[in-house]
DNA sequence: TTGAAAGCGCTAACAT
DNA sequence: ATGTTAGCGCTTTCAA
């Protein structure tokens, strides 16, 4: 195939190339006649303009960048879907990369995104470390940047999350009014964004209820299934929780798997209630209680704002916090007369 | 901040803009300390080189796209990771698109990406329609595609997929050898692709065991969950089949919840066994048999082959069709004495 | 090893 | 409404 350019397309209509660039703009200059040829005659040929060449002169690339820490579980596909949805609907590309958790790898992305890659970036972040400049390079490039469900402290920037005090206060409250009283909380990594709120929420409620917080029932636990499994049963062995709460899906199901090699029966024994967007939450045995962020809606949102910070010029925009109500869904896990 | 480019970096540097540029290519057309001195200043400054710039130069884009149909399931959250994680480790950039199954999307989204935007795709078909000539324009404009999973059969390109006739095979040999009789297909499309292919190792298999083929007992239902178990429901009061073997694992999603809603036994009074990457099949009630794909293996596949075809000059490679064993995993949901 | 200069394909200001 | 022209930032011969 030859490298078909304007200027071919001109040659052949007897045209100057930038009428035939005026073709594929929108502007009201051109004769729409001469508009119909042109596009006729670059539609038989298989024609479009260079991307590289239009985004060189105009600087900017229709582009936007995803960075998730992991592609595990519903909630980030959820929210990928409704990102995806709205940056085409808007004409963007999005473009997709992966941290696992890893701050560093975070990094390396992010500074392979200016030198104009992208318009915009929408981030959910790794969670590791505490020193975040890496992200300053954005800044610097004038590139804005929108957080979902998981932010930065250190950094201030706009993001969209879950209510998730307000949630996590609910759930706890609810294994409390279901009879528990030894209520183990599991997180990842309680010090950053998400882990942190969620569990100042486990504290508000046990301070309602006037159960005394016992760090003991706290498990900070690894990422990979066979480490917190491991955990899981070891809290459960010393600790003897009669609730767990697990900020995150993975260690719910790690969880439910102790449960079921160690013979520990949920609800009655020890109740179970998550942070999950997990669709058939119904069918696990026992059916699972969860806390379900609007994931998609949340993908959604985080996509408009990002794109109104494109379209200003200049941003100068404070750190705007959105939270999207989570839904409460109890089911059997948590459930006392069971 | 002020636009900064290489010119910009050899003023500072009292060096030619052709010599900055070398430094950032890895040509030994430049003294390594030179070099070093440019990097560093680079760094320093938070700049690398333009991509647009380059792009338009070296006609490359080190961006490679996936087209899906859907995020709904761990199938294709798994094969993304897998494309992600070799894409990266190769320099090449992720754009990722969804079709929802539909394959007018699928066409548009096609059209947005020659032009330079990509250097190789790698997709999953939508799964509908005859008239695929869309993918022509690729073809024209040399861009590789690689399919995986779902292809389609009036293009001559390469894939990697399941050994899906072996594993329907297996599926239903094993339903009947847990002595169901009337074994009921589920599928989404039986025409397309992968719904062909399972349909035949279905067949296949009632043939083995001299079981007649009723096709009363083939669903041929739709995407959306509310409309599959209506039709799932009625297969089920009409056909009254001993045993389901679903094409894809929405529709065992859905079959679970009509047998649930219905009062219907598994494995009882009905088995099931599907197609599915679920990693939490086992806390199902009833644990799920699946037949499981090695998502991530042809994720990683897939996208090693694209590589390959992008590095050739030329490209006039034949059709190559690489299978990938899945596994079996018969749980409860389809074995009898349960 | 470095520099000068042409040009990748397109856009937009300006001229007609 | 159309054409002319000057770059966007970089790479890459070619010459020094």
């Amino acid at each position: 195939m030859s490298q078909i350019t304007i200027i071919e397309l001109a040659e052949r209509l007897g045209l100057s190339k930038s009428t035939v660039s005026r073709a594929f703009r929108d502007g009201n200059d051109i004769n729409p006649n001469t508009k119909e040829r042109i596009l006729k005659m670059a539609d038989e040929l298989g024609f479009s303009p260079n991307m590289y060449a239009s985004n060189l002169r105009a600087n900017k690339s229709n582009t936007i960048a995803i960075i998730i820490p992991e592609f595990g579980n519903k909630f980030f596909s959820q929210a990928i879907k409704g990102i995806e949805l709205v940056a085409r609907s808007k004409n963007y590309h999005t473009l997709i990369y992966v941290t696992d958790h890893r701050v560093d790898k975070e990094a390396l992305i992010i500074r392979s995104l200016i030198n104009g890659r992208v318009d915009g970036v929408i981030m959910s972040a790794s969670g590791e470390g505490h020193d975040h400049s890496h992200l300053q390079v954005l800044k610097d490039n004038n590139i804005p940047i929108v957080f979902f469900d998981r932010t930065y402290d250190d950094v201030n920037t706009s993001y969209v999350t879950g209510n998730d005090f307000e949630a996590s206060f609910a759930a706890t409250s609810h294994l409390i009014e279901n009879d528990c009283r030894r209520i183990a909380y599991l997180v990842i990594n309680q010090n950053v964004s998400i882990g942190k709120v969620r569990l100042a929420g486990y504290r508000a409620a046990l301070k309602k209820y006037q159960i005394p917080f016992d760090k003991n029932l706290i498990l900070d636990t690894v990422n990979e299934s066979d480490g917190n499994m491991e955990d899981i049963k070891n809290l459960y062995r010393i600790q003897q929780p009669d609730g767990l709460f697990a900020s995150v899906e993975r260690l719910a199901i790690s969880a439910m798997r102790v449960a079921k090699n160690e013979g520990i029966r949920i609800p009655s024994e020890m109740k179970l209630i998550c942070f999950s967007c997990l669709d058939i939450a119904d069918l696990l045995e026992p059916a699972l209680s969860v806390v379900k962020q609007p994931a998609y809606e949340m993908g959604k949102m985080a996509t408009e704002y990002l794109c109104q910070l494109i379209a200003k010029p200049i941003i100068f925009s404070n750190q705007e916090v959105t939270y999207l109500e989570s839904s409460l869904i109890f089911q059997k896990s948590s459930k006392k007369n069971h």
